[in-house]
DNA sequence: AACCGTTAGTTGTACATACAAAATTAAAGG
DNA sequence: CCTTTAATTTTGTATGTACAACTAACGGTT
């Protein structure tokens, strides 16, 4: 068997392969939703602060605005936020059928932590997600 | 300002997160080769093991066999891997071409490895490579 | 008030990636 | 040997995501 270290040495691969995996069982219990998990959190954002901007957004969601853009495109299409413009900003605000989703998108929330939490144990989960949200941060600024 | 500690608790959030700022260095350094580092790293596994088909790439790589097709399909393009189907596997060759490619990829494999140690710190950098890695193993397995 | 740099958002385009269904071929059981 | 089953790959289609280039609006300077 050839040396295949470089791969798992290399925070690029490991990381992709963790995102790839816990992205597979997020979409898998945000089904139910029928919105995938990303979607699920800028509605939540929505809800929590009516008339966020797409810039907050996001920067919340650290996401390219160009991404963002494209995300609120589909959830306008969908009915499920509205945008009011004002100046040269974008509002984004909930619709009443999004208020109606929100109940289920926190139960996906839940029940996507409560799976992964089993697999990897509580504690660790926790202390691995704290580690990469830092070093994500750190990453981001250079 | 409006709770988002449901994003920072979120492994899916933050693995993602992760997973884009290292993709966006891991190119940066790869710029120079001509290769982004998923194909360099194809590249690698195809000279370490000449003949490899391409299940066990898409194993290696973790990526879904369809992925893989389009891959070694850019590659075959660019003259840099060649393809001898054998029964129902496909054997995976790199030309000359690639392997005169090599020590730039090992290169930018490097200059990304140092890189973000610079930023993390070489024990934490290599804490997290390897706990990121158990992590996406158990993950795959459920 | 006309100008210019900065900020917010959009659009065109491109790439990575996946799933499901189809094609191909090997293997196994009668 | 023929038929069914399993394994490998490909293809069609869809989604997430980004960058670069563009448009529009704001803010300050002369």
């Amino acid at each position: 068997m050839a040396d295949e270290s470089f791969l798992h040495n290399c925070l690029f691969f490991t990381a992709n392969r963790l995102s790839r995996a816990i992205t597979k069982i997020a979409e898998e219990e945000f089904a139910e939703t029928g919105l995938s998990p990303m979607y699920g959190y800028l509605i939540r954002l929505a809800i929590g602060t009516p008339g966020i901007s797409q810039k907050e957004l996001a920067e919340k969601l650290s996401v390219a605005p160009s991404t963002l853009t494209r995300f609120v495109d589909k959830l306008e299409a969908r009915k499920l936020v509205e945008r009011r413009v004002s100046g040269k900003t974008v509002q984004v605000y909930p619709t009443d059928k999004a208020r109606g989703m929100e109940e289920a998108i926190r139960r996906a929330s839940r029940k996507l932590h409560d799976r992964y939490d089993a697999i990897l144990g509580e504690e660790s989960s926790t202390a691995l997600t704290e580690t990469v949200l830092k070093a994500s941060r750190r990453l981001e600024q250079s």
